[in-house]
Formats: structure tokens, C-alpha cells, sequence
DNA sequence: ATATTATTGAGAATGATACTCAATTACATC
DNA sequence: GATGTAATTGAGTATCATTCTCAATAATAT
């Protein structure tokens, strides 16, 4: 398994796209950060690095980030795009917290059999799937109270 | 069951606001929408529909229209939040071509049941979910000449 | 070393959505 | 039906993430 930047500098290499020193730094910058974060977080961890690349370039290289399949777009959140590392990563899903935003992954092998099961029927080639859970977390259903009735809808 | 008008108001006496006519014009206009939709085609239904609410208004309604549980968000496509009726309709999930932007619904029974499992493994209490497949439909796959290897990933 | 082509930063442009504010209106109460 | 009050409206402006433009620079192949 390569590095993150030898993976980058191979797939620049492939499409006759040059490995930059921004580019090399933006590498750097993903690489350190955690979890989940969007355009400006990179950003912002350039500028921790000593680094001056502009936000136009993060911009331009996020796409090539994706392309590469060392990062992938993950959350909409209030209308910013999450992104988060997934070279060397098992796929996973999430459960976003409405009260507090916190974010739980959570890996479910039958969620990949039920989109086989669906896809076949459907006669529909998956190429990756998204299960984004609403609701609250434990400490948020205490702080409000909230009485677990599992996917029972109130009646209203 | 209420109509989508009946609904409207009753949500909104509820809350002490008012019903105006341009709230009702746009209830007319999103009752005339099929499938999925944005802030801007329900502006331009309510043009076809002779009215002339404002753009404006249209957003500050969205959200009304969401808590009253007619509409919600489903998909964000191309950095845009597409809405669609959910008032006295059965849940259902999505699959998106990547290629030709069809979109399809379904629904699948064991999904709900998947997420009361996860959720219960976690302690989540889950208000909606939302799975989203993407990957390319039946005519795309004919057109690229895309063969059906279900959900192996190739190597690379 | 040179030529070619991709890349960069800066700033302007875009486009969806939100805000501001004065004028208007819905509705509860009289 | 008239009145008061708070909600609502349209128009325009603001915001904020993202994309584009363009001239200057730099990475690679030869």
C-alpha cells in the first residue's frame, strides 16, 4: 500500500498532471487532519503548516483528491460539503446528531448486502451508497428527556 | 386525512402564524410538483400559476413547510437542496444514475429494519434516514457498455 | 537548455440562500 | 365592523462557498 503522497504522485503521473509543491502540501495538510472537514479546514491547517498555497488551489485540488480515492465527499452540513480520508479505510456510515451535530461512523455489513439485494433488483450498478441516520445521541436524549421507542412514530 | 391546504393551516395556527394568500399560492404550487424540486421551481410554478410571491418568500416558506412535515430535503445535487412531498406519502430511498441524473425511489422494507438494529447498537434515537445508491441505472450501463459485476470493487 | 503545457495566486464573478427594513396585512379583541 | 399588534411581505442588499479569469511562473519531456 502506497503512501498518500505516492498514491497523489502516481495518479498525477498517470494523467500527465504535475506533482506540485502545493499540491505536496496540501497532501500534508489532509493527512493530519481528522475526522471530517471541508475546504477551509484544509486551508486552515496550511496556514498552521507554514504554508501559503491559496484557497483557490485548495479548491482546485480537492477534486483531484477525490478522483484519486484518497478522499471522499461524505456529509452536506448546514450547505458546507464534508469531506474525509478513506485510502486505506473500510467504508463506513453515519449518524448525525441533530441537538449537538456530533457524528458517529458505524460500519453494517448488511447494509452492502441490501444494496446488492436492491441494485439487483433494480437492475441498478452501484458505484458507492450513503446511509446518513438523523436523531440524537445518548447524552442528547437524556439532556432532553427523549424516551426511546424504537421507529415507532408518535401519532400526531 | 387533510389536504395539503388543511394541513398548512392547521401547522400554522398551531404556531400562532399567519395563513396569507401568498402562503397558499405556494402550497397551490408545491401540490402541483412532481417528484423532486428546488427553492427555484416553486418560484417558477408560482410564475405559471399567475402569482407573484417572491423569491423571497419562497425561502422563508420552505422551512414552514418542512416542519409541518409536506415536504423534506432528500438529495443535494450539484450544491443544490432538492425538496419533495412526503404529506400522506409512504417513505422510500433513492438511487441517482451518475451518468444521465435519473433518479430512482424505492422502498425497502428491510432497511428500516437495519436501522433499528444500528441504532440500537449504538443508543441512537433516529428521527429519518436517508440512503442514497449511486452508480449508473439500466440504459447508462447499455450506453457505456458497463458489465454488471455486482458490487466487487475491480482491483487497481 | 528549451519548449510546452499545467499550475499558481489574486481578485473578480457567480449563484444559492439569508438578512434588512419600511410598508402592509391577518387576525384577535372590542 | 373598527382597531391594535405582531407577523409577513417585496425589494434590494448582503453573505458565503465555490468557480472563473488571466497574467506570471514552474514542472517535466526532449
Amino acid at each position: 500500500m502506497l503512501s498518500y503522497k505516492e498514491r497523489f504522485k502516481y495518479f498525477l503521473k498517470e494523467r500527465d498532471l504535475k506533482y506540485t509543491p502545493e499540491r505536496e502540501e496540501i497532501i500534508e495538510a489532509i493527512v493530519k487532519l481528522q475526522k471530517h472537514f471541508d475546504a477551509e479546514d484544509i486551508y486552515q491547517q496550511l496556514r498552521k503548516q507554514k504554508s501559503d498555497v491559496s484557497l483557490a488551489t485548495v479548491y482546485r485540488t480537492i477534486p483531484l483528491l477525490v478522483d484519486s480515492g484518497l478522499i471522499m465527499e461524505t456529509l452536506h452540513c448546514r450547505e458546507k460539503v464534508l469531506y474525509e480520508k478513506i485510502y486505506n479505510k473500510r467504508r463506513h456510515d453515519h449518524m448525525v446528531c441533530i441537538n449537538c451535530g456530533k457524528i458517529i461512523e458505524f460500519y453494517n455489513e448488511d447494509v452492502e448486502k441490501l444494496q446488492d439485494e436492491i441494485c439487483h433488483k433494480y437492475q441498478f450498478v452501484a458505484t458507492e451508497h450513503r446511509l446518513g441516520i438523523k436523531g440524537y445521541c445518548k447524552e442528547c436524549q437524556d439532556k432532553l428527556n427523549i424516551k426511546v421507542t424504537h421507529s415507532k412514530k408518535e401519532k400526531n
